[in-house]
RNA sequence: GGGGAUGCGCCGAAGUUGGAGAGUCGGGGCAGACUGUAAAUCUGUUGCUUAUAGCUGAGGGGGUUCGAGUCCCUCCAUCCCCA
């Protein structure tokens, strides 16, 4: 049984003399979470193609990541309270994130107005319409019972002008101080406590991101996210304001770089001292039959794999991409069954994971600098 | 053996009432994209060449016509009916 009253904490434990990089560990009531750390996303309740046992035997996920908007449309919060919570329901005993529905503001655009009062969307599924407010999107978070929650924003686009990213960044900011106060006002559901990540805008203007991070540390009494990259910015960007706002940031308190990124963008930040990450790329690419290995990535699907009987990843530490050949997952991929897209998935998450346990380690052990730098380009390559 | 129907691109459809087709739709193939998931999705491409263009092309061959995928003759293939 999880420590259901353990008092969420983070622990800092070491700083990279050659880096920005840390070593730390957040603890939750539903375990310990060593960073830095990748979330992989299960938007609806599940990780697309993956299975609990696999999550958390074969791709040791520490913690997982689910989405408000989704949630609350489907299954919605009184299905989810009446399961006992998200945990319950899908029988997911680690850690849980979600996000507040803030990302579907950007995605979303076309199907929602944000007033001040909150956002307005047209459901994608049926068209109803539903009001996201603050307080609102609290409340569902309360129900589905995450042991993170995430602060309701506007993920702005790229580009974005000054003035509206202004004005954006003033709104999330007022929209923060609302999730606060709702948030302290009420109660856990389910026994143990729940976190609120305050979340950093300001697009790639340096002044508003200072002002955001000055801002938004007022409301972080554990955490603290980094959002609006990683939305069609080039990389250099958004490594600039990245690196720009952990210098900002205190030590004490782990950064979430929301929704990053490559392979290589995660060990770059790691380096610029963010602590967690989460992204749809290793489970979106994997079921469109992109594969990262330490040798680069590669598309499964390119004739030249017909006949490569190699496995998929001769360093993957999981089983299944050692024991699988380039050959067979082709194949699979070919005739479009599903176990392709599960042992593609189940590939790139446990490469993603392994990735950041092992930059933990080296962290730790001093290497990290020089093995991120010769590892970086070999990362981005096509194979 | 007799009669009938149908034949175009890798495959399957639709469509072209003698007047602009390397064209339409779907599939397959090949390739690209994907960053807090409206995504098992989307985009491009899929005869040849010296490639912003040109050439060849409607089962094969021949004919009529200013002009033929369309009409005529013939051969071939496939399917159906009769024997």
């Amino acid at each position: 049984m999880p420590e259901l009253h353990t008092e969420m904490k983070f622990e800092l434990e070491h700083s990279d003399p050659h880096s920005k990089a840390r070593v730390g560990t957040l603890q939750t009531a539903h375990g310990q979470i060593p960073t830095p750390i990748f979330m992989p996303v299960g938007t609806i309740g599940t990780v697309k193609g993956v299975h609990q046992k696999e999550l958390s035997e074969d791709i040791k996920a520490k913690i997982i990541l689910g989405n408000t908007y989704h949630l609350y449309l489907r299954p919605g919060s009184e299905l989810l309270e009446k399961a006992g919570g998200l945990h319950q329901f899908m029988n997911w005993q680690g850690p849980i994130l979600t996000d507040s529905g803030g990302f579907q503001v950007f995605s979303l655009a076309h199907r929602r107005k944000i007033k001040e009062e909150g956002a307005t969307f047209a459901s994608h599924i049926d068209g109803s319409k539903h009001l996201f407010s603050p307080e609102g999107v609290m409340d569902i978070q309360r129900s589905i019972g995450a042991d993170i929650i995430m602060a309701f924003d506007e993920c702005t686009p790229y580009p974005c002008d000054y003035r509206y990213a202004k004005k954006s960044m003033e709104l999330t900011h007022r929209w923060l101080k609302r999730c606060y106060t709702r948030f302290k006002e009420t109660e856990p559901k389910y026994g143990y406590p729940q976190s609120l990540f305050p979340i950093i805008q300001g697009s790639v203007y340096k002044d508003l991101r200072l002002k955001s991070a000055e801002t938004v540390v007022q409301y972080a009494d554990l955490g603290i996210a980094i959002g609006g990259l990683s939305v069609g910015e080039p990389k250099e960007e958004m490594y600039a304001m990245t690196d720009l706002v952990c210098s900002q940031l205190p030590s004490d308190k782990p950064r979430y770089l929301m929704g990053v990124g490559t392979p290589a963008n995660i060990l770059e930040c790691i380096a610029l001292g963010v602590d967690m990450f989460d992204c749809v790329m290793p489970t979106r690419n994997a079921r469109h039959g992109l594969i990262f290995t330490r040798k680069g990535k590669l598309n499964i699907k390119n004739k030249k794999w017909k006949d490569d009987f190699s496995p998929i990843d001769e360093e993957a530490p999981n089983p299944t991409s050692r024991q699988h050949t380039k050959a067979y997952l082709r194949h699979l991929f070919t005739v479009n069954e599903l176990l392709g897209m599960q042992i593609a998935t189940l590939h790139n998450l446990s490469f993603y994971l392994e990735l950041v346990r092992e930059a933990r380690e080296r962290i730790l052990d001093g290497s990290f600098r020089a093995w991120k730098d010769e590892l970086v380009p070999i990362l981005e390559q096509k194979r």
